[in-house]
DNA sequence: TGACATAAGTCGTTATAACGAGTATGTTTA
DNA sequence: TAAACATACTCGTTATAACGACTTATGTCA
């Protein structure tokens, strides 16, 4: 709808009274949109069985190369943070994505490594992917861009 | 840390290899920005006893007075999407914040209401969230608040 | 060294989310 | 007007998230 487009996040959730703050309205305005971005990326990813927060661990371990990453490693790098990595990891190697292997240094870490099936779901997934944030958010350029992940990191400085 | 503040996205979570695109970068600042913001909303709405989702729905209730709004109303409204609005009221009700009446008109219709119970914790409520905004946003500033709402209404434009 | 504190994961439990089928009511059409 | 379709919600089921208690392994310090 074009009226939603243009007259602003008050008419998309349809609001009558006016927003009592700017600050409201960023925050309502960005969890709106990350929620909408959210679950287009759960769709594209739905075919492939597995879940935004699965296809980040899965990107966090294919970054570790062989080395892999500890299950806090993990959960510290997660774009949306999950208080249970234990689990996460759980339904990945159910699905044979990861292997998962004590340490012998400190036998209390446990080490994920992202095992062959789960490079190859990564690969087949990296065009689409890629594709859809062209999609999705490609029409700002660059500039706009650049000032929205500004814009974001500066806002982020009270919320950590 | 200071460090993640001035050091951007990319050493908050740790990351070795660089983006591949802006609008990669973008995206995940973007979905990390409002979990982090999301999870601080969490937590100031935990002592009383409700959910970001559910302290939507109030005031979206609050603000269709005593007209009410259908479940589909609610969703229509809702910033982040449920796709079971009965069992979200059902939670409400059962913790005498709304009350449901069918409607007469159109019986297949259900309209919620909020109560004067409901009515009183959003009030109670009104203050820290209002101060919590500030908190959180208050700093951007009026001219960085309009340009972050502005960029992500256009970022929104293709995610419907 | 032994007592204590801390760290890293695991797992039982409860609550909530997601999916889809089902029910009742209302609207449209042949 | 009966059949077909559409709408608004309900609810059973399965999966996932959230909360804490628990286990095991390391560090710290008197």
């Amino acid at each position: 709808m074009f009226k939603d487009v243009t007259a602003g996040i008050q008419a998309e959730i349809k609001q009558v009274k006016p927003f009592s703050s700017l600050e409201e309205e960023a925050l309502l305005s960005l969890q709106r949109t990350a929620d909408q971005l959210q679950w287009r990326i759960f769709e594209l990813l739905k075919p492939y069985g597995v879940s935004p927060t699965q296809y980040n661990a899965l990107r966090i371990l294919r970054g570790a190369k062989e080395q892999g990453r500890s299950c806090s490693e993990i959960a510290d790098r997660m774009i949306n943070r999950d208080p249970d990595v234990t689990r996460l990891i759980d339904r990945l190697e159910r699905r044979g994505l990861v292997q998962r292997a004590r340490e012998k240094k400190d036998r209390r870490v446990v080490t994920a490594r992202i095992t062959s099936a789960g490079l190859e779901l990564l690969k087949e997934l990296d065009r689409p992917v890629e594709e859809f944030n062209r999609k999705m958010l490609g029409h700002l350029g660059e500039q706009k861009l650049k000032r929205l992940i500004k814009l974001l990191e500066v806002a982020r400085e009270r919320a950590v």
